[in-house]
DNA sequence: CAACAAAGTAGGCGACGCCCACATCCTGGC
DNA sequence: GCCAGGATGTGGGCGTCGCCTACTTTGTTG
């Protein structure tokens, strides 16, 4: 049960991530400080540079963590629904909502970094995965005859403001405090009409 | 021409906001740091405290800034446009993601700015005054029968949210890099179908 | 079991935000 | 005219931060 004071902490790596990111969802990311991370699990102030070379590192590896808890959420969402891309967009954009207003910071965090040239190849690929994904959603509903003709790409990137717009603004208390989950239904029949097939005159 | 060194800088506010601006365009929010500002302006690292009771109120002062900027970038592309709501739409689109692209971290200020609690009063009015506007836009077009009947709020917020994913997406350098100018129509017309008019049958 | 790498410690450096006491400038009421 | 007081700027100090280096303890492996 070794939980007394030990001279090597275990997995002081995993430990701190976790901590990371209860602070970072409980006092924003202002008050993520590697000392006080350091100073909360008992351990100098030194010890995680061990771990992450530097502040930036321990936040690339928090991305990396948000990205793989958002695909899951989705993947898990698109197992349980139907085959149609209404409801597939339905439950993805669901799932999408529900983790950007849950862990709004990591979010942030996830989209902050990714944009940085030095970003690990691996986050960069966690990002790729998880447009590719976006875009075989996309690519299969044109292939049904559900949206309209055109570069996925582009239909992709329309969905994916929209969603991410909305997400993004309900995350951040932006939206009136009424519009709740039932919107959500709305703002995906607006999408779908937005990459409808054009009707055949 | 009092160029040289005066005891009093003359308009010391001003010249922080300004040179903070440049410094968050340039440097990002990062690199931000009063004392570096008091540098630059040749003046001492309390000084700034004079005008901004601490970091926070300066980026206030910034966020504030920002919203103006934006609203008379929002107004002057009204200006210069027609009267239909996909014109209207069109010029604002434009301009909003200008200013996204140009202003990327003064937006991504605004944004985290808006809803901490204590925000001043002056900020959270620019900000409705802002909404206010997008919602009289709405409201014009559904009276001309160019927007699906409903709440304005609703509509609205798909509008936005579209536009303001787009914007912080390509802000944020997170699209292909191929998709450009030309696809801000394609996007227009996206959103146009999201709220048109139910074809009556 | 000795050598070595991994993991943690202790202290120091410069920069930061914020606070204080003090200096200088400016202005309005006498 | 002048001088009292507010506004503005100065300088120093405090605690915290991220990062660095030198050292110590622990675990592994030949």
């Amino acid at each position: 049960m070794h939980t007394r004071r030990r001279y090597h902490h275990g997995d002081l790596r995993a430990a701190l991530l976790t901590r990371a990111e209860e602070t970072l969802r409980e006092k924003g990311p202002a008050a993520l400080s590697l000392r006080e991370l350091a100073r909360d699990l008992g351990v100098s102030h030194a010890a995680p540079s061990r771990h992450f070379k530097d502040k930036q590192a321990l936040l690339d590896a928090l991305a990396l963590v948000g990205f793989g808890r958002l695909a899951e959420a989705m993947a898990a969402a698109q197992r349980g629904t139907g085959e149609s891309f209404a409801e597939r967009l339905r439950a993805g954009a669901r799932a999408y909502v529900d983790f950007a207003t849950a862990d709004a910071e990591l979010l942030d965090l996830m989209y902050s970094i990714k944009h940085t040239p030095e970003a690990s190849e691996e986050l960069s690929a966690a990002a790729q995965r998880w447009t590719e994904e976006m875009m075989s959603l996309i690519v299969d509903a044109q292939r049904r005859g559900e949206v309209r003709e055109g570069s996925p790409e582009r239909v992709g990137i329309e969905v994916f403001s929209t969603l991410h717009g909305y997400a993004t603004l309900a995350a951040s208390d932006s939206l009136p405090p009424d519009v709740c989950t039932q919107d959500l239904d709305e703002l995906v029949a607006y999408i779908l009409r937005g990459c409808a097939p054009e009707k055949s005159a």
